[in-house]
DNA sequence: CGACCAGTTGAATGGGATCAATAGGAGTGG
DNA sequence: CCACTCCTATTGATCCCATTCAACTGGTCG
């Protein structure tokens, strides 16, 4: 191996993956030199999505997962009455695709939110670096997990309250991680889309921000988003 | 390697296996010889859970996937206010315990609904494992994503009677795949049960079912099911 | 047999949906 | 720059589905 373009990659992927959404999914597994020119092999870096562009579609083969970079995405599925179904949302340095793994095509649509940038990851490359790279296997399990297990976390059992609370500190929570603010963001979705998710009218979801407004919760002017007091929020996602 | 011990091991798991939960883990995937005794090596078989008995707790550590060869389970979490909150039913032939893989310990209590009988199979080992065999780390994938988009199908959008007929359909599908009969069984849960996990009030559960027997889409006593008309079923399920 | 729990059914209440009207940006073209 | 349109967000009024409270029934088990 040929040092001085090696390190050149390196710098590159060290720049890149700095900001990026494979912060999640490399940095904190102590990749070697090695193991990380392997996995740079797989990335296609820098593909932008336009707002409402799509970056997969229902039915349509499955062959890449997608990593976020920048921008975030909604993914949804139509239902067998033609009605859309949000099923989530996601933020930079979020992984989204895994949908497409079983029946090998994909179970739903995602589309781009805003002018979005990803890095598109081919499966089963990712798959074989992943049976040699210890810790990089159980990484992706652990990711499959835990996006299980947080479905719960907004579920049937709550009201509209709770659910739209549960809804900010999760958009919070997710945002800190990345670095940036847990109190102020900006929603890239509408009121439509949000009802949608949780599964209330645009109408709820509007009163119930303006009811959190009138408690001093949080400021918001459409979509801008200033959460206040983040106690009295998570006191009202608990009920 | 002596073959006629090999063969002897080989001959029990095939045995095991053929009624057996590790059918949709081991079998589809055609194994070979060295690798299914790979496999056997880390299942300890036949452990036995009496009914109310826990399989493992919130908050325990974790170590094993546990394959059902025999009875039934649900999952639940306990949230802030100390109600419970049932996430899921187990049923024969379905792997349970994925959910403590990312922090390392159990976010849901499983426990017995009826005396049932589990294979244990360490984590690690088959992480490792998994590594080896071609085909087995892209099918545990598969089986967490496919959880993951299955979870929509019992979505916040759909009413009582549309939760209600897609958890039975749901039931006489996963039966079904198991050999069993695809539209007479015994539930084994409450209809507290069935209402907590699908965010419903047990009396709504009872409501429902009447109804449906009114129309003659089933024949219920107590918890005896029997599906008459699955299409019809189908459709109300699609409202 | 009696106690207890699960299931069923009825009546009243309420949370969120729906329908409807208005306001406020954002984008477009004159 | 303003006028116009379109779309999103907000707010009000009414309605309905599912919850809650309550009474009763049937099964199961000690």
């Amino acid at each position: 191996m040929n040092s001085q373009p090696s390190s050149k990659i390196l710098d590159n992927i060290r720049q890149a993956c700095g900001t990026c959404s494979l912060n999640s999914l490399c940095l904190p597994m102590g990749l070697s030199h090695e193991e990380m020119l392997t996995l740079d092999q797989l990335v296609k870096r820098q593909l932008i999505v336009n707002k409402g562009e799509y970056l997969f579609r229902m039915e349509h083969h499955f062959d890449y997962l997608y990593a976020i970079r920048a921008g975030s995405f909604k993914t949804f599925l139509v239902s067998e009455k033609g009605t859309d179904q949000i099923t989530g949302f996601y933020l930079p340095g979020e992984l989204l695709g895994f949908d497409g793994i079983e029946p090998g095509h994909h179970q739903v649509t995602a589309v781009a939110l805003e002018t979005s940038s990803v890095c598109q990851l081919k499966f089963d490359e990712l798959l074989q670096i992943a049976s040699k790279i210890q810790g990089l296997q159980r990484h992706l399990m652990a990711i499959l997990s835990q996006r299980f297990n947080n479905q719960f976390t907004i579920s049937v059992n709550h009201n509209a309250e709770q659910r739209i609370a549960r809804f900010l500190l999760s958009l919070s929570e997710r945002f800190k991680r990345r670095g940036y603010s847990a109190d102020t963001f900006n929603l890239t979705m509408s009121r439509q889309e949000i009802g949608n998710y949780l599964g209330l009218a645009n109408e709820t979801v509007s009163r119930i921000l303006a009811k959190f407004r009138e408690q001093g919760i949080l400021e918001s002017h459409q979509r801008e988003m200033h959460l206040l007091d983040l106690r009295a929020l998570q006191m009202t996602a608990c009920g």
